[in-house]
DNA sequence: GCCGGGAGTGAGAGAGCTCTCATCTTCGCT
DNA sequence: AGCGAAGATGAGAGCTCTCTCACTCCCGGC
């Protein structure tokens, strides 16, 4: 399990990297809204920790942000503003959870645990990408007007290379990831399918931006 | 919206049903823990607010049994306990999110908000009933030892009965929901796929608790 | 510009899914 | 018990999905 930790006040970041660590997560600090931003856009982690006041973009844009890219990721807002009035703004801005300074490290553990569980549980079910949405329940996939029902395979190959927008994915891995195979048997599947996805999801004039890297794999683009 | 409240003490369970009405809401209220629990099996409501300590079964026991019939709801527990270890122990038990009593109305609603804006964009993905277990996104269903991939109208049929369980569905209702279809266009579908589910999901000695109701439809027993 | 290797495309085989229809079974009633 | 209606079941047609294979296209190096 991976968590982001957005916090500019450094004597706190360290007490929460060396916490979580400690609870046996991975944790990534970040001490600006925009390396924040980068960080909770990678795929891996599974979680938010954000410090509503910060330097350069704040936490509430680092929030609209990241909602925008990954709708489903639990976000723990951490703040100093205690009022109930913030307390119902970070959570209508749409953060996950809300916490206010001083906060029992105990707490914000079991808070993490919940938000983790529950996801576990309910996993995302919309990857959004761009101007790309997936729901993986119904498995239809929107660009622009377009709307389309998607079969399995194609639909966890896409979901494969949403969740790793931006990234190349090797052919191997989408091979792991979206058919279950462990080893390439030699074939040509992932072309094929590649194929499909982008006439489906092509659009006059805005071909689906699926980047082909030679003899490696593919790599979505991630601002649609 | 629906929300079940399950509270004892009248002058709070009068003000969070007048107070979430006016949110529009529709409220069912419940004083003690036995009808809580069954208010909170209604397929219908969609998310629990919860005091923890209630005459009869107390708050934790209607948690697990809501848990272990309903693992997605959102359920609010609210508490005069305000321990840190009392919010530790009630996270941790399952409850989705915790709020001390006295609290802010205006916070209860910005977190019942929080809750349902998470369950809309990441709908219940494991049903369950009884011994019985479904996974929407890989449509999987386990029940026992078994444990099988149900095709797409199977594992729709099968949701259908889950979600309402214990409660009789035409089958008129049952081809909307899971085919689609807004009239009956005179098929023995339904039946059919019943077949299919009955003869994948039986155990020896244990058939699936399906029951057919003559001239309406079907009903999925709620305790396996 | 030509050549080699990798990627894209089209056709099609085989499997599984969905539905219909005919037949068999069961239920409830007399 | 016997009958009629309703549900269960078996067989199978048609379709979609998935993958393979052969072929074409394109990129990059000479």
């Amino acid at each position: 399990m991976k968590i982001a930790v957005v916090e500019d006040e450094v004597a706190i970041a360290d007490f929460l990297e060396r916490g979580l660590n400690a609870e046996g997560y991975e944790v990534r600090v970040a001490a600006d809204g925009l390396t924040g931003e980068r960080a909770a856009l990678d795929p891996d982690v599974d979680l938010l920790v954000l410090d509503r006041m910060l330097p350069g973009a704040d936490g509430d844009a680092v929030l609209a942000s990241v909602r925008a890219a990954r709708p489903g990721l639990p976000v723990i807002m951490l703040t100093a503003r205690s009022e109930v009035a913030d307390r119902v703004e970070g959570l209508d801005r749409g953060a996950t959870d809300y916490l206010t300074k001083p906060f029992a490290f105990d707490e914000l553990l079991a808070r993490i645990r919940a938000r983790l569980r529950e996801q576990a549980g309910a996993s995302e079910t919309v990857l959004a990408v761009g101007d790309l949405r997936l729901n993986l329940l119904t498995r239809e996939a929107n660009r622009g007007s377009l709307s389309i029902r998607l079969p399995e395979r194609e639909a966890g190959l896409l979901a494969h290379l949403m969740r790793n927008a931006g990234r190349v994915c090797t052919r191997k891995e989408i091979l792991a990831s979206a058919w279950g195979y462990d080893h390439d048997p030699g074939t040509n599947v992932v072309q094929v399918y590649a194929g499909y996805l982008r006439r489906k999801l092509g659009l006059p004039g805005a071909p689906l931006p699926l980047e082909t890297v030679r003899g490696v794999g593919y790599r979505l683009r991630a601002e649609g």
